[in-house]
DNA sequence: TCTTATCTCGAATAAAATTCGGAAATTTCA
DNA sequence: TGAAATTTCCGAATTTTATTCGAGATAAGA
């Protein structure tokens, strides 16, 4: 560890996320991931990451401070990622079908950190004045982007207002997402995308009238 | 306050919800909806409510046992309500953009319902194992009918499997709710409820070739 | 009016978050 | 290299809240 500048926050050195930070987010994300944040204790959180309950307070202001830290590092993982995921597709219909699937295939392998995103994040008071907020708004964005790319290409429907459409899109996978979380677990996410897909592909697709009608 | 037959559960009379009861959960809707369950205290509610903190636990077995109380009590009402806005409509079409606009306006008019329903209740653990779960069921329960009733008159495509549709409903209704609650609550949310249904009905119905191409 | 079963709530208890103060470790620089 | 300065860490005390206890208040029936 080595020795910042003079003039320094009250804090520990914020750049280069300390190991220390980063061990304490894993064991967050575990713990409050899979008994929730009510029932996750400090105490908890610190045994699993091997320090004094009070070192928690050293990287983050309180137990809320450190539930909103968590999307705000993991999307920040997420985002290139799933950009990566969506280089070399073209068209936005089909990069709407690989986001769908590439969203419920990646809860369904993390559902710790889908459970705090979906269900426990919302609750908390100062979830829209925090960057956490922020970062969910830019993992939505990604569906406005295929949208809008999707209107100028002329596969979408130009009269639809792209937020409902993405209210559509993102609400639909959400609550999918979120009765697979509330129930057991046990069933296959990903066995929904294609269907789901479809569904709201054909929602938004402008009709080719040539090939529609050809059996008239 | 009058005397119940003799033989009693160790609790206080269940049947004709005592007023106290009631004052309880009204006192925490308006708590709970407004600072969120975290923030909400035992000790406030009971203030509201102009009782002893230690009465609420004669009512109620915890502070959670009152926040799944509150939906159990409030679907009870609202069921009815909102059966008897739908009668006298004719088409499934026609109930799914009433509906939507009933939800949307009771959200607007109800806002601490709202923030219970949609936000506080999923992080409980025990939830989905508790009688909210079956009111929050009964209600989405009202979409898939609507569904159901749509394909078999034929206004909406049978090949859709209905339980996807009705998340892409309820999903996309959630979730400008959601959006809602968590902004400022300024802005009117029914006036989402005609174009919403109208994307979502257009998703739906099945096309009338002759109509739709008549222009050919 | 007296007895008994409920109801109510002030005060005690318990559990968990947060703060405090100083020890341990690390870095700086003479 | 050594010791002062700075930073990190954490055990123990404090605070905040949910929950329980037990005694007094209230009503019903004899």
């Amino acid at each position: 560890m080595k020795k910042k500048p003079k003039f320094i926050q009250n804090n520990v050195n914020e750049n280069q996320e300390s190991e220390k930070k980063k061990k304490i987010l894993t064991s967050a994300i575990k713990i409050i991931g899979d008994k929730g944040y009510q029932n996750a204790t400090i105490a908890e959180i610190a045994k699993d990451a091997g320090i004094g309950d009070a070192t928690i307070y050293e990287y983050f202001k309180s137990k809320e401070d450190l539930l909103l830290a968590i999307p705000v590092e993991i999307t920040k993982e997420l985002i290139p990622l799933i950009n990566d995921h969506m280089m070399g597709i073209k068209g936005a219909l089909n990069k709407l079908r690989k986001f769908i699937w590439w969203w419920l295939n990646y809860v369904e392998k993390n559902p710790g950190y889908g459970s705090i995103v979906l269900l426990e994040l919302k609750t908390s008071k100062t979830y829209v004045f925090n960057e956490a907020y922020q970062a969910a708004r830019n993992f939505y964005k990604i569906v406005l982007d295929i949208i809008k790319e999707g209107q100028e290409e002329g596969s979408i429907k130009k009269e639809i207002n792209i937020f409902l459409a993405r209210s559509i899109c993102v609400g639909a996978i959400e609550h999918i997402i979120i009765r697979w979380l509330l129930k057991d677990r046990k069933y296959s996410l990903t066995q929904y995308a294609d269907e789901l897909a479809d569904l709201l592909i054909n929602s938004l697709k402008k009709n080719e009238p040539n090939i529609s009608n050809k059996h008239l």
